[in-house]
DNA sequence: AACTATTTATAAG
DNA sequence: TCTTATAAATAGT
């Protein structure tokens, strides 16, 4: 009974998978994948779920439970009451400025991440989230920014700066950890009005030279 | 280092959590879960995503790339579109009529569901499915129906009548079997505008007496 | 679409 | 949260 060798899975770095046919294989896959967790979740806890997906092509798939489009509209209608209430409010918004001793990372993690900038926007939050000088010497090949803005809902500005090509994906771990750790905050801080959390893809990540 | 054995994970079937705590913990992880591999899909194949999510108790989180709003959005538009097409051609919609020998079933299957019925509705299409006479003599104890009607988007019906509690957990996997080869049938077959799979709970089932 | 060696997710504790 | 044993997902063939 002995087995071939080698011909199982092999583990792979998320990032956008090079090859069209892969890609598109990759794709139906974890779109399945996706929607086979989705189904768990509401079945399991009973909560409602709507995806919407459009694949490399532009293909719309969605998913939903009990209907995409009831999820669909009853997000907007809390979307839309929100921005009552802030017109209302005076667009106020919120201010945070939790210091990086808060995110509970340690020593060596607060010496790779020095500045973390939030601030808040009109409708939901925005964070700004700059990591700089991430303490690696052999920095010096490129300089990699990813900035994304968004006025309204949740959004992350993660500025990387001077940092070689490995070092970046050394640091992606500890974009992701501190990605989750400022999500996990502002929840806890009972400051999200719709606790959404856009994804801005670290890989490939938009090199500005 | 011998470990202490029987701490880890266990098998659990996918139904409803009876114990509150418990299913807010699995709602949690599992939501994170959900998130983290519609990141890895954004990443891996670059395309567009928006989750909504309304947990056990009713409160919102989205995840969206390049954000909830605009995929949203998008998809809403594409959804327009279509009701404008169907309305100029008269609301025609599709005839679907697949015999069950198609769906790559086994004797032994077809043996087991013996009626599909599949129809199709003004917006999008829409497929009912009855189960009937799942061959167990054991089957007494009770009815259970499952019933969805949806008048847009992609909907199921699945009827499961006269089946014991133990044929109907054993006729899950056949009926998820048959449900996704319906989809996947419906995708080749090019009639999906939007290829919706809303999702309906097997278990726990709706028993109808 | 099937197959497996692995990696990844996760139920309990 | 954190760990650990195990179930589930999945990359490459």
């Amino acid at each position: 009974m002995a087995r071939p060798q080698g011909t199982g899975r092999r583990k792979i770095d998320i990032k956008k998978i090079e090859k069209k046919q892969s890609r598109l294989v990759t794709f139906s896959k974890r779109r399945n994948g996706l929607f086979s967790k989705a189904a768990q979740l509401c079945s399991s806890s009973g909560a409602n779920i709507a995806i919407v997906v459009f694949s490399p092509h532009d293909r719309p798939y969605a998913f939903g439970h009990p209907s995409t489009d009831a999820v669909i509209e009853r997000f907007l209608g809390i979307e839309e009451r929100l921005k009552d209430v802030e017109e209302g409010e005076g667009k106020k918004g919120f201010q945070l400025d939790t210091a990086v001793e808060k995110m509970g990372l340690d020593d060596e993690e607060v010496e790779q991440s020095e500045a973390i900038l939030k601030r808040t926007k009109n409708r939901g939050f925005q964070l700004d989230m700059a990591v700089e000088k991430m303490g690696l010497d052999e920095l010096e090949q490129s300089e990699a920014i990813l900035k994304q803005t968004k006025n309204k809902g949740f959004s992350l500005d993660i500025a990387v700066e001077k940092m070689g090509l490995d070092e970046l994906e050394q640091s992606e771990a500890l974009l992701n950890r501190i990605r989750n750790r400022v999500a996990v905050l502002v929840d806890e801080m009972g400051m999200r009005r719709v606790a959404t959390r856009e994804f801005f893809p670290l890989n490939p990540v938009t090199v500005v030279t």
